[in-house]
DNA sequence: TTGTAGGCGTTATCAT
DNA sequence: ATGATAACGCCTACAA
């Protein structure tokens, strides 16, 4: 900057003028400035400007894991409302450990970004409230429960209307037990508990539950505690994208046929679930969407803007894998 | 700073080595200091620290579009191994734009990152190659040909092996005509219809291209044109994954099932190509691993380590997809 | 409208 | 071994 200022003839304090865009600048000055500017390609050092305007016009983004192609879609559409407005995104992944969540909101605040948005492995952890309770930055929080002392901003997703329109369908479909397969401790997953149990409740279904995990893993375990079980559910509800993938693998693994043997409804639409044969049901929501949502509520805070809670869709998609109960006890045999 | 050393009653210079391990202190020094810091809950600011230190640990990563699984598993790779190392991620995308590769770069590079993460949109575009020859920052380059006068590693895929072994694959089971659906401008896609050309070559068979992007849309639309095709290939081979999402979209539309009609192979293992049925035949490498090499790479150089290109193999899974050719002309009619 | 000077929070150099 | 001081590159009172 200094080069420029002198190769301008002028102080540097002009030149941070003009580039900064300050009114008080004529239009002389303004020319020979930036006429040094090209001359010498000069480029501001935005660690410097950080530093001095006390913002580093960037955001920190946790996730518990990029992979899933669910936070994959979430994190895009975060990130180019993000670069929209000018800003860069850190993105993290907690692995699901919420220790690494907190220790990630502790790095992201060293290093001084503006706003964070977070997708927690688990709510009401200790450490991680105790973390964002000190950092005391605008935060979105995506589909969560609210933190207790933490003032976040929040964006959910309806996962009631979803799933009682699933179970719904399933009831109309003649289904009388229905299994559910969902994770835990966050709000996509306790929500869509509660929602199944009231659903199944309202229209007198024997709902059936296994918790655990999001993984493969769980999906596929859980899927085969539940056919196993004494009274096999006619239709499953599988409430996360990685766990149908388990649980799709074992059904082909059994030869338990979607829609003939059993009936299936997943969360989350990924291609798989319209390219299966037959096409999986699912309730399905915008996840572009959600994490443009989330980055949008997190500029309206940096704008020093009071935000509320913001709520996003689902709908149930009703395809070929829900059909009329059938007699899956005689295909397991 | 000045508050921990004047709690501590020492100077601030003194505070600095303590915390960042000078090795000149003495016991009692770390320990006073440490005991304000402790008391004041003090923590540096990193950003302070890259102002002084010339460095951010941070690096950035250019990617076309995050939501595409390939490259979600490659984030993620790159970011575990960048963490470890105790480096942070900007992540932003390019959405297939070179122009926007080339500005992202420049942003990078304004903000002081250390280090480069690359998949760029094209290979050779002028803009993209000015912007990174004028940075001057370590640099790798994911499955991408050299860029001309940049000095960049580069992390590859072994593509011909998986390609080869494919087009071996589909000759074995008497396939004469093979449709290839393939990307351009980047080397996946370059480096594929290169192997494919060379291996129907030496088998004898026809080999038939059809290039775009890489995009479902293309995918769809190149499919339908081979279908369509006065001698319709009784293979196909598709070179991507989001090109396969829409083939495969396309062949049920029409009824051309897997195996018995056509025989199917796909590039980049997604859950779909194992859960479908058929069991879809695929050339696999491991995208965590790819990631992870890029960010290994990227370390070296950060430590001024000279590095080679490395490339990481492919394989060939074959699948019930793929079966000896059948009357598929009788099927489309 | 423009220039001067001080400081953002660190660290590295140079004394002591 | 410790302390004072000058940067790192920029912005912003304040003065002119």
């Amino acid at each position: 900057m200094r080069e420029v200022a002198e190769l301008a003839g002028v102080a540097m304090s002009s030149v941070s003028r003009v580039l900064s865009g300050h009114p008080d600048v004529s239009p002389r000055m303004r020319e020979r400035v930036l006429a040094a500017v090209d001359e010498l390609g000069y480029k501001p050092d935005l660690l410097a400007q950080s530093l001095r305007r006390r913002e580093t016009l960037s955001i920190g983004f946790v996730v518990a894991d990029i992979s899933n192609p669910l936070f994959a879609e979430i994190v895009m559409g975060a990130e180019r409302e993000l670069r929209a407005a000018g800003y860069s995104m850190l993105l993290t992944h907690s692995e699901g450990d919420p220790a690494q969540d907190a220790a990630h909101i502790r790095l992201f605040d060293q290093r001084r970004v503006d706003g964070l948005i977070l997708s927690l492995a688990r709510e009401a952890d200790r450490e991680t409230l105790d973390a964002l309770s000190r950092v005391e930055m605008p935060t979105v929080l995506i589909d969560r429960e609210p933190l207790e002392g933490i003032d976040a901003a929040r964006v959910l997703s309806d996962h009631r209307t979803g799933m009682t329109a699933a179970v719904a369908h399933l009831a109309e479909l003649g289904h009388r037990r229905v299994g559910l397969v969902v994770g835990r401790a966050v709000r996509p997953a306790t929500e869509r508990l509660k929602a199944f149990r009231e659903a199944c409740a309202a229209r007198g279904l024997e709902g059936v539950v296994r918790e655990g995990t999001f993984s493969v893993e769980t999906g596929a375990r859980e899927t085969v505690a539940l056919l196993d079980a004494p009274e096999t559910p006619t239709a499953l509800i599988i409430g996360g994208n990685q766990m149908m993938i388990g649980a799709l693998t074992v059904l082909a693994e059994r030869g338990v046929e979607l829609g003939r043997d059993i009936s299936f409804i997943g969360c989350d639409d990924i291609p798989v679930t319209s390219l299966y044969r037959p096409p999986i049901a699912v309730v399905r929501r915008d996840n572009h969407e959600l994490g443009r949502v989330a980055a949008e509520l997190l500029l309206a805070r940096l704008r020093g803007e009071a935000t509320g809670d913001i709520v996003l869709p689902t709908e149930f998609v009703p395809r070929p894998s829900c059909a009329p109960p059938a007699r899956l006890q005689e295909t397991l045999r």
